[in-house]
DNA sequence: CTATTATATAGATAATCTTCGATTTGTCAA
DNA sequence: TTGACAAATCGAAGATTATCTATATAATAG
């Protein structure tokens, strides 16, 4: 059990991070935008970015006065790997790199 | 975002919970041989085993005075998977099957 | 430089969660 | 049936977390 395996499942429980995170997936948004779309207030969705950039999960671009985020893949990929690697070690969950 | 990806999450969101986990990870352990091994007490231990039950992540095996607890790995697999489906569906997470 | 807009931080409050000691419930042996 | 042991539940204390309002910081336009 590491430490960044708590760290990773403590940022995804709570479904409203959750519901920015599904925004962030595939996209970049601020943090306006963010808040746009749910319903709750801006300084809310500023916690719940920092949660995730704590725990690595998200990418940070700055342009101008707006503050991008965006999801990155690969470390939730990985991370869900790494739990699987932890506590089902008897299965095999792997990521799957498209081989071209 | 589906209410199971956050159950899953929270009942992984606790250090003490992730070494429960592990002690089930591959026997079966009753109560005692858990709270011999970690230093919560027996409280503690039947209450985090009842986050685990409650997230259908353990199976429960009854004998005598003793309740046995053992970690469900195929729970634990796809539900990885499925927050990778989730939050990383650019990339591909599967359990790999073994082919015989 | 000042006003405006976007985001972050501070501080407070309420809700949730972890843990414990005490008690109850379940199971068996005598 | 009673006594002993295992596990679950209860109720409370303390810690952590989520959320809000208010304020501070950062960036830009004029």
């Amino acid at each position: 059990m590491t430490q960044s395996s708590v760290t990773f499942a403590k940022a995804l429980a709570d479904a409203t991070r959750q519901r920015i995170m599904s925004l962030l997936c595939c996209q970049w948004l601020n943090v306006s935008g963010i808040v746009d779309r749910l319903e709750v207030t801006q300084p809310t969705v500023s916690h719940h970015l920092g949660v995730l950039r704590s725990a690595g999960l998200v990418a940070v671009r700055r342009q101008g006065k707006h503050v991008f985020y965006t999801l990155n893949q690969d470390r939730v990929a990985n991370s869900c790997c790494q739990l699987a690697e932890e506590f089902a070690p008897e299965r095999e969950v792997v990521v799957v790199t498209a081989s071209e």
